[in-house]
DNA sequence: GTGATTTAGTAACGATGATTATCGAAACGT
DNA sequence: ACGTTTCGATAATCATCGTTACTAAATCAC
């Protein structure tokens, strides 16, 4: 019983969503939400409740929405793939949408007043449960005889989300699609090779 | 004639540059610049002008105090001395001092509201300086021969921009310098070597 | 239909943002 | 020593921030 709601809550929060990949979490104001999704600030209230929480819930969606690649990478059968899937990818969203380049899960708060600092943190925490799963895909890689036993899954894990991140800053700074492609270029000629006998020069 | 100033100018600009490392250019407020130089608003607006010329007069300092390993950087004789030598210096800015980790010149202003355009502009200006000059230098090296003819200097220059940016992200998210230390090294791996014989695996 | 209940929308709230007007105090040139 | 000039500090200004009462409209159960 009582009212139906007029708007529909997916469009609002995909129309708040763009507007802080964009803007970042606290460079977006409610001025900018209400604006973007047609609704009154109100019903943002009553919809998602404050503005962290419709941050997080923001966020919740940008994974599944868009960063569906990753549990698709995971399960490449490689790890060489597995790491040229997500640059790839990434390469592809960080430049698909021209008015919000780049990356949520990093530009939405890098830095910001004591206020953000929990957002900021739930963002660290998303992409080092992405980085922990790269590790684990990486270790068992390692096992299967995938990566040399001299490799070291953390550091490769690492490497790569590094370059993720190197790539949506530079997307964010207006960088072209083929320049990205070649950055993720170059950082897949490191790739580990299994060990063969002249595939690598000796230490 | 007049009376003189009872606060140091640069001490004042280097309290303001620490506050602005640490939360960026709209996550910093006023309060936050007075309680760090212990003077107040009025003397930050007679002695810098607003708070976009003080970002401004920050960042320069910024380049001068910090990043003065650039320069250092681009005389070493071989392309890869010059890459390790940002990377590794960038990995120790990046963690030298808790309260501030990161890079000024990234987290300074990622995203943010329209207001801070001009500063995240400028910011973006100020890195693509630093890619050019690293570009030129790479030029130079594959002219010189130091670095092989199929290698492109301006991905190379893209490439370490990246690992830079990265690891600047995952020193703000509390990386340790070991790890950071880690994915330098691996980012290195990846560098061309000049052609020779048993160096490199066949294409 | 009627009443209960939930939403939409207007408007206001307190707090804080950046930015100055103002005035007394201090230090210079002459 | 004195007038001028600059600085320091209190406080006020205007805008905007996130957030919420409050009222009118719309939908359900009965």
């Amino acid at each position: 019983m009582g009212r139906h709601r007029e708007f529909d809550v997916g469009e609002a929060l995909d129309a708040a969503l763009c507007v802080f990949w964009r803007k970042g979490y606290e460079g977006t104001s409610y001025t900018d939400l209400t604006e973007a999704a047609g609704i009154d600030r109100p019903a943002f209230y009553s919809a998602f409740g404050n503005k962290e929480s419709l941050f997080r819930k923001a966020l919740d969606r940008y994974y599944e929405r868009y960063m569906d690649y990753i549990p698709d990478a995971l399960e490449l059968p490689t790890a060489r793939a597995v790491a040229a899937h997500l640059l790839y990818s990434a390469v592809d969203l960080n430049t698909r949408y021209p008015d919000h380049t780049g990356c949520l899960a990093l530009h939405g708060a890098l830095a910001g007043s004591d206020d953000a600092e929990p957002v900021r943190q739930a963002l660290i925490d998303a992409r080092a449960v992405g980085e922990a799963q790269l590790r684990e895909r990486f270790e068992r890689a390692k096992a299967e005889g995938d990566l040399p036993q001299r490799s070291r899954p953390e550091v490769l894990a690492a490497f790569v989300m590094a370059v993720l991140h190197g790539m949506a800053v530079q997307a964010k700074a207006g960088f072209s699609r083929a320049k990205l492609e070649a950055v993720a270029e170059q950082a897949l000629s490191a790739w580990p090779a299994n060990d063969s006998p002249i595939a690598r020069s000796p230490p």
